[in-house]
DNA sequence: TTGTATCTTCAAAGCGCTTTGGATGACGAA
DNA sequence: TTCGTCATCCAAAGCGCTTTGAAGATACAA
């Protein structure tokens, strides 16, 4: 059933059906009923490429997915963020189109998204520092918005970003509270701007507290449950190891926990951790009482402010930049505790 | 730069550009060379609107992220579900959608997303018993693949699934084999397919085994980790504690794992735990010794097919009906062991 | 009665592409 | 010379919608 059909149907022209299911004021509201009655009865859908060719808006948001050919790993914070911006999306009558890119191609794929005329805007996941991607779609002059910020990436953009730099900070300042000196950091991989952030939080609370940061007690790597493991079990076993861990993500913290266990070590008593929660819904931290201490920020919810954001800039393109900073919260859970005397 | 501007570029006409581009025959070998030259170094790519409105496909795949209003969560498989998805998509010059519907108009988002002529196909994730899905599509007539299948649902359709029973049987045939004789099944929502079907095969094996199976041990619920640890928690301080856990989740095992470590008993040992791994990427079992032992299925992989089979299905709308029917594998970890003499 | 304003509807152009059905010219065969 | 055959290329129709510009109908004022 196309428009045509419909209008034959109802005797009247395209253009009128057109504007009656528009809601357009110039028809006559009862002409308006019978159109749209019969548009329900006959289940019309107008068919949305001929509508996008037509208005020149798709109604399509893009995301691209990177599928790096050394680790082939969607983050898991994918879904929940999709989650919230889809629901968003959902409301304004837009869809969300992904494409799938290796990790040379997903400047093209942002180019290709936008000229081909697929989507009304993007967005940006998982900035870089000094990420290269900003500079090619604000030159596109494609509407978009990054989840993150990208430290080095000069001129304005759109973004919404968690404070990870105080977050961190008053984490491991809250470590030090508790006495502890030996703090270890398990961070994500140091190209990402948020890894960076957090790095940059934490060593400005050990320096405010006058302790030298330890190399060894910094990882970078892709945040599994695997590698949390592996660098918990490792610094365990150093002569002098950490009294307390701070760890860039749930999973990584799953992952030590594992290997304290292993070790029958006590979290929260022999060694103190904390955790980045990202709030997934399927991994909550714990239920009444928090499983870790951590510094929780829901991504899902930054999904719904991204979304929201995003299809405010594709109204007015020109109208000023927006820029959104959450905070996260320090939930204070079982894992944390005084340090324990060594020394 | 649209095809109109591109051909007056090169003085010749749209529809030799057209054909150039597109590998037809009728055109000169040397034109061809010139357009495509033309087109690089313009940066032209068509609009995808006005090609799928000119061919009548749309060269996009959807699918529908329900949004419950009951548990808001988003699957964590279905990061890794879709990133193989995408895969092949690309592979094939296909997009994907995505549509976020509520669980009460989840069907209607189908009908809209092809009636609309948004997608030429869609995957059905998620199949309930009965689902009343597989019936809406097939009578629409949208090419479609499900992944996992309905019990109750007859008629053919295209789907992709692990063989769910067997392998449950197999684990639980395992458990016995040690042993152990009162299993526990922490296993998902039961109007879910596969969590019917986890359990036939779970029954079976305590049937064979002349074992009746208790109701006390048998726990049914969406599959976090929070569930996990509530289940266990609960089974532990039972008066006959089950000997051996089977948990249709990863997600869930390390709550079950949390549970036991915090009643200080050890996996293995004191208790026997076999967990569903569907090789999640973030959430890999343990790197060279698998941390569980444990039913394995790449759902990476299930999606890479299903996106293949869909495009078979495209193609050829009246070729045959396509199953496939993956076996899990029974990876042995250090996670169980032989009951322990307490009778 | 005529002119003007308002309401309602319509025909047709246009969005950017593919594809049908020729047109043109070159070339060799009859 | 004339015709058929290729090899190339093109004009124009059509995909299903929105939107411009206009027209018919009606009502009201002069």
């Amino acid at each position: 059933m196309n428009l045509k059909q419909l209008s034959e149907i109802l005797g009247l022209s395209q253009t009128t059906v057109s504007r009656a299911l528009n809601g357009y004021p110039e028809v006559n509201e009862d002409t308006r009923l019978r159109v749209q009655a019969a548009a329900t009865k006959h289940g019309y859908r107008p068919n949305s490429r001929a509508k996008g060719l037509a208005t020149g808006r798709s109604m399509v948001i893009g995301h691209v997915i990177p599928s790096s050919s050394q680790h082939e790993m969607v983050n898991p914070i994918f879904g929940d963020f999709v989650a919230g911006a889809a629901k968003k999306y959902a409301e304004h009558g837009y869809d969300m189109m992904f494409t799938n890119a290796d990790d040379t191609s997903i400047e093209r794929a942002y180019r290709d998204l936008f000229q081909r005329g697929a989507v009304d805007g993007v967005v940006l996941q998982g900035p870089k520092v000094n990420e290269p991607r900003i500079g090619v779609l604000s030159r596109m002059g494609v509407p978009f918005i990054v989840h993150g910020r990208a430290t080095g990436v000069d001129g304005p953009y759109d973004w919404i970003d968690v404070n990870n730099k105080s977050s961190f900070q008053r984490a491991t300042k809250f470590l030090i509270d508790l006495g502890h000196r030996r703090i270890a950091l398990i961070n994500g991989l140091e190209d990402m701007d948020f890894a960076q952030r957090r790095r940059a939080g934490y060593l400005e609370a050990l320096h405010e507290a006058g302790i030298a940061p330890d190399p060894c007690l910094m990882r970078s790597a892709e945040m599994t449950e695997v590698y949390g493991h592996h660098e918990a079990r490792a610094m365990i076993q150093m002569d002098n190891p950490p009294t307390a861990i701070l760890i860039s993500s749930m999973i990584s913290a799953i992952g030590v926990r594992r290997a304290l266990n292993e070790a029958g070590l006590k979290m929260g008593r022999d060694v103190s951790v904390i955790a980045h929660d990202d709030d997934l819904s399927y991994l909550k931290n714990g239920q009444d009482v928090p499983i870790y201490t951590a510094t929780r920020s829901s991504v899902r919810q930054a999904g719904e402010i991204a979304a929201e954001m995003l299809i405010e800039r594709i109204k007015s393109p020109d109208g000023p930049v927006q820029t959104r900073l959450l905070e996260a919260e320090l939930v204070v859970g079982g894992s944390t505790g005084p340090a324990p005397d060594r020394f």
